[in-house]
DNA sequence: GCCGTTTTCGGCCCGACTGTTTTCAGTCG
């Protein structure tokens, strides 16, 4: 039982006091302590009630609940809450546009207990019928399930990462001298993972036992000597491959992908007279392995640059690997700097004190706060005044812990596209994302047109998250994506790759064409806790996906030199 | 349900937006 199991259970709690209408402060406390349990850097079983209790948000009852999951693995009070509501009605309460009371009315009015249910009653017309529903929520109802649909068995990358590693130990333990090495989208970096692919070079076959007996399976698809399926508790369907350790190479590429980069690469092998398969290289005429044991050996082969996973989506990287002219790409080792993040002072959970040294643990030499602007009220969101006051307690911490720390902002962009805060409190700031968080439901060219105006403000140094993307739950807002990254290119603005594992915003594919259009990108972690540094790295995936080199990145620079980069602080002629 | 207290109750981040109403409920962030 470890604090992943506990969050999950009292998160469970807090979403079915909600469509209870229980005390919303008592839900909020089980949300929170949800959170805790979350985020927790220690394991909470291993603490006693009185332990617990120290935890600020952790009091008596929660104590005592976390006691039980501890021991029994669940709590009466969880287990009685099941029983008055079908635990499958949980899945309705992640629809976007659903919440806890329509999922209340649903059950209620019309015994809907599932996602199938919910369909049947909007396709016949019964929502509809509903007190204070109409023909518009039941087409959003109908395009939300639909929409998850099309999601269904994707998951998000850390999730299918922290799947991955819980299986390569699992088999780990079983092949010890084997090489375990996840493949597919995973290794490429994909923003959202269909499935596992795990490759085994020099396994006994009897691995196969081991892995159709993994712990967390719950249906085996698939049983054979050199490839196996399985079906995981929690969605993930897992593939086993095995093959001889002289393989090794060619394995991996080939069970890389992806699909197209590597019908260009057998397309090539061809050309050359020979043969690319998942066992190696080989010559057409003698069927002679030339290469095989090593990706690198493969690559040659073909007379190819070895070419990093990030980049085999036939994107041109097999152009560029032809004549030696792939790009460096960056690195985490090349940050310097984060410049999204949240404090106490609107919705975060540690001050600037906090977030700088957690900063410099994390090898950063700079920070830029950017806490909420007043349009966020629901996160405690800052007016004039108060950023101002911010401000000047943030420059107090600056190099006081090994970092520079700089008063930033992440200003809202209002639905005209003016900020949410005058100009002559954003030129009082050292630093400021301008960012969308309402009023998506605008169409393509308002929300161009109000993003384009955002960029015309002079003291706007980044477009934060730009597509306001959640990957699987929300579409992006409709716009013209590219008129966008061409307005930032003419007026010096520079354009961030949200690093939220949610969000990855810039996605790849636009990253790249703000890169080739001149525009100057930032990987940023959004982080709202001391502890989300780490989330870092799935920018950087990203950005590596888009081609980036650390001189495309503004946050790689040296302190001084990203400062003088800014929009703000550019030399004008 | 947690917390802090002028301590055993009373307060607990709230405004924008949508779709439904005709003054508001629900969702989102």
């Amino acid at each position: 039982m470890d604090n992943l199991a506990i969050a999950r259970i009292l998160g469970e709690i807090a979403d079915l006091l909600e469509i209870k209408s229980d005390n919303p402060f008592k839900i909020r406390a089980y949300r929170n302590g949800a959170d805790i349990a979350a985020n927790h850097p220690h394991s909470l079983v291993a603490l006693d009630e009185a332990g617990l209790r120290e935890i600020p948000g952790i009091g008596k009852d929660l104590a005592a609940r976390i006691r039980e999951i501890a021991e029994t693995g669940d709590t009466d009070y969880h287990r009685e809450l099941i029983a008055a509501f079908p635990p499958s009605i949980l899945d309705l309460l992640h629809l976007q546009g659903v919440g806890p009371k329509t999922v209340a009315v649903f059950y209620r009015e019309l015994g809907v207990r599932t996602l199938e249910d919910l369909e049947q009653a909007a396709a016949t017309g019964r929502i509809r019928a509903l007190r204070g529903m109409g023909q518009k929520k039941e087409a959003l109802i109908l395009k939300a399930l639909e929409e998850r649909k099309r999601h269904a068995g994707r998951h998000l990358l850390p999730d299918a990462q922290d799947t991955a590693r819980a299986l390569v130990a699992f088999l780990h333990e079983r092949a010890p001298s084997a090489d375990l090495t996840p493949v597919g989208s995973l290794r490429r970096g994909c923003d959202s993972c269909g499935d596992l692919d795990i490759l085994a070079s020099g396994a006994p076959s009897t691995l196969m036992d081991g892995f159709v007996s993994f712990e967390q399976v719950e249906r085996v698809l698939a049983r054979g000597e050199t490839k196996s399926s399985i079906l995981l508790r929690g969605g993930f369907q897992a593939d086993l491959r095995l093959v001889p350790l002289e393989s090794r190479g060619a394995a991996l590429q080939y069970f890389t992908g992806s699909k197209a980069h590597n019908i260009a690469l057998r397309d090539r092998a061809i050309g050359l007279g020979l043969k690319l398969n998942e066992y190696g290289v080989f010559r057409t005429v003698d069927e002679a392995r030339v290469a095989g044991e090593t990706e690198e050996g493969v690559y040659e082969a073909l007379g190819l640059q070895w070419t990093p996973p990030e980049l085999r989506e036939a994107r041109g990287e097999i152009e560029a690997a032809s004549v030696r002219r792939l790009p460096r790409l960056v690195d985490l080792g090349d940050l310097r700097g984060d410049l999204h993040m949240h404090t106490t002072e609107t919705d975060g959970k540690d001050d600037v004190q906090a977030m700088a040294e957690a900063a410099r643990e994390a090898g950063l030499e700079y920070v830029a706060i950017t806490d909420h602007s007043q349009s966020l009220a629901m996160a405690n969101g800052l007016d004039e005044r108060r950023a101002l006051a911010h401000a000047a307690r943030i420059r107090a911490e600056d190099a006081q812990h090994g970092v520079r720390v700089l008063a930033g902002i992440e200003c809202d962009i209002r639905a005209d596209g003016t900020l949410d805060l005058e100009n002559d409190c954003l030129a009082s700031l050292d630093f400021v994302v301008a960012s969308v968080h309402s009023g998506f439901n605008q169409d393509r060219q308002q929300m161009t047109d109000r993003l384009l105006r955002a960029i015309d403000n002079p003291y706007v140094d980044v477009i934060g998250h730009p597509t306001g993307r959640r990957i699987l739950r929300r579409e992006p807002y409709p716009v013209e994506i590219e008129a966008v990254i061409d307005a930032a290119a003419g007026r010096g603005v520079a354009m961030e790759i949200n690093s939220n594992p949610n969000r990855l915003d810039l996605n790849d594919v636009h990253a790249r064409i703000a890169r080739d259009r001149g525009v100057s990108l930032v990987i940023s972690s959004d982080t709202h806790s001391r502890h989300g540094f780490g989330v870092l790295r799935w920018g950087i995936i990203v950005a590596r996906r888009a081609w980036l080199g650390p001189e495309h990145v503004l946050n790689t620079r040296p302190f001084d030199e990203f400062r003088a980069s800014l929009r703000r602080n550019r030399v004008r002629r």
